[in-house]
DNA sequence: TATTGTTATACTCTATAACTATA
DNA sequence: TATAGTTATAGAGTATAACAATA
């Protein structure tokens, strides 16, 4: 979090800044500052973020997919409920057709915050991504998504 | 390391997939799998990798502009420099000119692993990339970079 | 048998702060 | 007094494996 990302002067990076992985990490590390910035107060990670909302867009759900979803063991994911309930954002309700899993909801409370976070980190996205014109936002999210799948 | 990148069939991202920085980690973390692949064998991560470069390409750098460049503290620099010591990659030398400060410099031994490191690394960054236009890389990596900075 | 959630454990990375030796 | 390196410590994040309950 306290990591820097400006090029450091008198320093010869070879051909480390023609590397796809490098950029992408240097921005990457931008924008979770940036993100940070935006979320300062809440103590909210970026995956935290992205847990509630796909809660909220998709409630019931269990914690399984929803670790499959952040690409975590469930073991990690059930800690991340843990740490949503424990501050009354998310709560797990039993389901009447598996008596193994959870359904996973978002509290009333939880909605709220999720709704403000959401506005929050759109405007923080939108900033971030002034630094570019916006047709340029658009070609580099869908080159993006190009490289992820 | 685990981490999945695939969107998980039935479940509504919500405007998350409309975020940069959802869009770069996604990315990233398939850059990150690739990169793994790509020296697999070798227990090398970016930071390491990134390090290996950096002393080859400004021998005689101090652990304290080291971590500067990497974006860590002092203290995390020391690890490193400490396991690829202990690997025969690199090693320390006395500074004639302040006492205080130790020389890097990649041993024979270092600079063989990092000259191979550099040709696997160039090699998986271009199979990674070639789902995507030789331009449209170029415009990737201006566009990451004004981002990053 | 397979799956969900849970628990315990361990490992990696990294930050912080205090210390020393030099500058 | 400021800086480089070191050391110790702690915290976050996450993986793995074993287990109970349920399918």
């Amino acid at each position: 979090m306290n990591r820097r990302v400006a090029r450091v002067a008198g320093i010869d990076y070879l051909d480390l800044e023609e590397h796809l992985g490098y950029a992408l990490r240097r921005a990457q590390v931008a924008s979770f500052q940036a993100f940070h910035r935006a979320t300062a107060g809440a103590r909210i990670t970026p995956p935290r973020f992205t847990a509630l909302v796909i809660l909220q867009a998709n409630p019931g759900i269990s914690q399984s997919t929803l670790g499959e979803v952040l690409g975590t063991a469930r073991s990690g994911a059930m800690l991340l409920i843990d740490w949503l309930e424990a501050r009354g954002l998310a709560e797990r309700r039993h389901r009447p057709d598996d008596g193994r899993a959870w359904g996973l909801y978002l509290t009333l409370k939880g909605q709220r915050v999720t709704n403000d976070l959401r506005r929050r980190v759109r405007a923080y996205d939108r900033r971030f991504a002034s630094r570019i014109a916006v047709d340029e936002r658009r070609e580099l999210l869908r080159l993006l998504r190009r490289l992820a799948t």
